[in-house]
DNA sequence: TTGCGTGCAAAGGTTTTGCATGGCA
DNA sequence: TGCCATGCAAAACCTTTGCACGCAA
């Protein structure tokens, strides 16, 4: 769609910055307009919507819609995603819409099974689990 | 929200025959509309909206949007699906949009892993999980 | 008869697109 | 200077809501 970036623009440049000044957190477009427009750099949506977008072609950034409602979610998560070295998973809960990462080594395991076992190359980072988190499933 | 249902009424029956009628398929609230308006027996499109919520909170049908893109996705997977009898995983493609349905045991030990290490209760009709199928991840 | 279900129309929220203008290399 | 990037406005989409009427039990 979108592939190639030539230029760094005031407005790339500023994205980038601010992506990579709140690591691990779950930003919308919006937070990104209003993080801007409250420090007098204004970005038009429009093309933080397309500077994303790039982002997420280029692969440093990934993008995930939280249970498929509301607005889409980024996230910094660096050059060399693509290499499993930082397999970071989520978890959300259905019912109180809690968000959960998970660091664990033992989830490894599924990647290499999927790769192994089903040709699928798992892409942890754009995976979300859902069920009930501990709360939740205890009140239910 | 939409708890409890009372009435069978005549699109409620038809909309949970045509879901039966399709297992296995991702069915949108636009496949459903399409269907019933080429059969000549319409059902609008908020009852349908309406209708498949009560039945994903009674737990008969199962909704996801698959990468955060296009409508949401429904599809029945019956009464006791609660019962993790039924461990249907889905894989989705990011390149291609593949979508793959896996049944495999050896997933359940996520959930189990899930469960007894981070008091998470996957529920895995629900999660998707996200990558390259192998097609793509060679053509990478 | 009661109150849930239906469906139209309208609103709401998110994302995309057209197009003229701006700005990087 | 040549293109890509920007941003406004508008359109496109998907979904939800208000409200009057219909209908199952």
């Amino acid at each position: 769609m979108n592939r190639k970036t030539q230029y760094m623009t005031r407005q790339r440049e500023q994205l980038i910055e601010f992506l990579l000044a709140v690591p691990g957190k779950h930003i919308t477009v919006n937070d990104v307009c209003e993080h801007f427009r409250n420090n007098g750099d204004e970005i038009g949506q429009t093309t933080v919507y397309r500077q994303l977008d790039k982002l997420v072609d280029e692969g440093v950034v990934n993008k995930y819609t939280l249970d498929g409602v509301g607005p889409a979610c980024f996230e910094y998560v660096g050059k060399d995603s693509h290499v499993a070295k930082n397999s970071c998973f989520h978890c959300k809960c259905v019912r109180c819409g809690r968000l959960i990462h998970l660091q664990c080594s033992e989830l490894d395991g599924i990647q290499r099974h999927l790769y192994e076992h089903h040709g699928f190359s798992l892409n942890p980072m754009r995976t979300v689990f859902y069920g009930l988190c501990s709360d939740c499933a205890e009140r239910e």
